[in-house]
DNA sequence: CTCATCTCAGCAAGACTGAGATGT
DNA sequence: CACATCTCAGTCTTGCTGAGATGA
């Protein structure tokens, strides 16, 4: 049945750029699979990460402080709309402006997928020890802030 | 000009799922770059490698060596053959199948995609010691191992 | 006039599916 | 007949771009 499923190349097995982007393809799997169990996706968490920790901002402040794309924030509001997470409305000092704010129930949701992604972390990392976790993290930051800079044109 | 470039939410900015993405997407960005710059792409290097490494294949075999899909690796060994890196020839034993090998030509090509890999792997974990960087992979490894058979649906 | 904002329509690349032609 | 292979066409998703409408 798998008679030919046998191993990658040697090079590419062991290639540090490929190997993360197979832990990302996990990670994803794990993510978008607790998600969408709980009628969300990811875009919804940063959105209501976003409101919760800065409080109400118009779209545009949404989509710099998330990284989203404006277009894809207009989509992302009108689905936590739709829930009820989320209002919006307009801003009475700049009429182009919608504000948008985390309702009460926002707010509850995101305390249920902060503990549904808690979860996914733990399986995510589950053949490391809690020492190796922090080396891993810690690792992962400082890649990450390391290559921030050079991440996107902007523009 | 940065005004509201400001932070991302903590709750994504510490989210180890979060952050593999981060990463893996910088990877993806030096990878593509430097291997565009020698007129490649990935797949290029992944079929190079699987040749070298197991010698001429069907085209199947290698889309199960390299978990590329069907119709991909028909572009892409279109592609090979073009740069004269592959070629293709009917399997006088079974004429369903292509055998595809690498030329003289490819393997002097998957050196020099070698030497350009290993410069975008330097790159990529500039900020890490070489102790950290053993570590990093290491933890890489085992959580890819560990996630393997949950990966792929397959049908 | 210029700039920012919100919105929609559509493009481009990547991963994949369906189906036909060929051959075992 | 069932099955494997190669190929092409086309779908779907994600990230992004362009441009129009509104308003500061």
């Amino acid at each position: 049945m798998e008679s030919t499923e046998g191993q990658a190349p040697s090079r590419l097995r062991t290639l540090p750029s490929r190997l993360i982007n197979v832990i990302a393809l996990s990670a994803n799997r794990l993510v978008d699979r607790a998600l969408a169990a709980a009628d969300s996706r990811r875009y919804h968490y940063a959105l209501l990460a976003a409101l919760e920790e800065f409080g109400a901002a118009s779209q545009a402040d949404l989509g710099r402080r998330t990284g989203i794309d404006r277009s894809d924030i207009v989509a992302t509001v009108n689905e936590l709309a739709e829930r009820m997470l989320v209002e919006r409305s307009p801003d009475p000092s700049d009429r182009r402006r919608n504000i948008v704010s985390i309702t009460p129930a926002g707010s509850q949701r995101l305390r249920t997928l902060d503990r549904i992604l808690a979860e996914v972390q733990d399986e995510l990392l589950a053949p490391l020890s809690a020492e190796e976790r922090r080396q891993f993290v810690d690792h992962l930051t400082r890649l990450a802030e390391y290559h921030a800079g050079t991440a996107r044109p902007r523009h």
